[in-house]
DNA sequence: ATCATAGTCGTCTGCCTGACGATAATCAGT
DNA sequence: ACTGATTATCGTCAGGCAGACGACTATGAT
């Protein structure tokens, strides 16, 4: 059955983007305010249509830095500051999820560290970083929640989704240090680890472990006390990208 | 920046499909041989046009189906025969993939038990199964390899990407019992293990883990000897997805 | 000085894992 | 029937890691 070129159906494809930062011990995302229909006045996913003769992966990160200003991360250069890390996260294509035409959108995921006030092409009243918790539970996806709109299309699964694989990452990666600052120290590590699994951790075994874990951290020498108490060690991520043996999320 | 809705180039957008099996304990995938141009007569992975009105799993599924004749295992239908395990893995968009025009790709995973003769279309000859090794050694994935030719497209790149996802994921999730029927014995599994990851495991140690790790397996009663040697229980896959504790890859 | 806060070092116990010995139940030859 | 090959299954033991938690250190606030 050998198929015939022009037979085919045109799509439109967009990336969206599930931005997620720590904000005051917890986990946020970054959602824009849509200016026209269908879902005028809610809130979104940032995103956008890919450009003719731009990959995918270019055109999240043009998206990330129109929207935050972020440039992404270069796994081949080590020490860059202010990059984020943008991955490819999964496509939907529901016929339907758009109603004014067939759109296939291929969401990515971004992790950054916190970050100054959001802009939104210069307008800050169309962007904000909302705990991700708040955005899904009117959607079905947490508890009980207030009566805040749902998010805009089929955008609450893509969050829930980039949410979900961000938790099972940091487990296995040290993609946790992609929410921090350049230099940080174990504890603010740990923080980033309790905002995103929502527990808490012991401050002692989990020193142990993520100094214990080859390639994990790397000291710097200097200090902070930025924290408050008593001075604790800076830190930078260091070159190890898979942890062995993982991070271990407490049943719950 | 409010877009412009007729302001966006035109797509197309395609499944491939990444079909794993175990034969005679080695990991093979699905391949096609191209009848037109371009690549004709080079292998590649099944595929084709996403169609109007159809979900991207329902076109892999379809896509599925007419190569291999398997039929999806849906995870609500607990006990079903000669269902195949079927996700998304990743999407591949570069401009110039396809030298004809713009085509987005979604590629899926697909993990079936053994299975007899594939067919393509009624068309024997046009679709083998290929040991995974042989088919990524001459692109650059692999190790020394015969001359025989790379796979058309990025369809080497697709490959080797859904083989290290199920090397992966049978770590942490049951998807092990993907690549055995229904009923199977402890040692049919541990040979899954071995052909995927291309390492011995210690038979006792493996029975060990996987019997005391709970919803993986339940034993149905029954033994075979089709393997020959003490006869083995019987077991079908337990309910469980997740496995705690999971099974550990060995460091190579 | 005292307290609150945060960081860091140790100890102990239980569980899991890898290494490996031993036994059990079948089949193919002789 | 016996022997050997093959596979399955149970047990043992030592080392390592994780969770629980005590103790001490170094800062800022009152």
């Amino acid at each position: 059955m050998p198929y015939d070129p022009s037979a085919f159906p045109p799509f439109a494809v967009t990336v969206d983007l599930v931005v997620l930062t720590v904000r005051r011990h917890s986990l946020c995302a970054l959602a824009v305010r849509r200016g026209e229909p269908p879902f005028q006045g809610r809130w979104a996913l940032p995103g956008g249509f890919v450009r003719e003769g731009e990959d995918l992966s270019q055109a999240a990160a043009r998206e990330l830095a129109e929207e935050t200003g972020l440039c992404v991360h270069d796994p081949a250069a080590p020490t860059q500051d202010n990059g984020a890390h943008l991955e490819q996260l999964a496509t939907y294509g529901d016929p339907g999820r758009d109603p004014r035409m067939r759109v296939v959108s291929v969401a990515h995921l971004a992790l950054a560290p916190d970050l100054p006030a959001p802009r939104a092409g210069g307008d800050a009243s169309n962007a904000r970083w909302a705990a991700v918790g708040e955005l899904l539970e009117q959607s079905g996806y947490g508890h009980a929640g207030q009566p805040a709109a749902p998010l805009a299309f089929d955008h609450a699964q893509i969050l829930a989704d980039g949410v979900e694989r961000a938790r099972s990452k940091i487990e296995y990666s040290s993609l946790a240090t992609a929410f921090c600052p350049s230099e940080f120290t174990v504890g603010e590590l740990r923080r980033v680890y309790e905002a995103v699994w929502s527990v808490a951790l012991d401050p002692r075994n989990f020193h142990r472990k993520v100094t214990g874990t080859p390639g994990f951290l790397v000291p710097t020498g200097g200090t902070t006390t930025r924290q408050g108490g008593r001075p604790a060690q800076l830190f930078r991520a260091g070159g190890a990208t898979l942890l062995n043996p993982p991070m271990l999320r407490p049943e719950v």
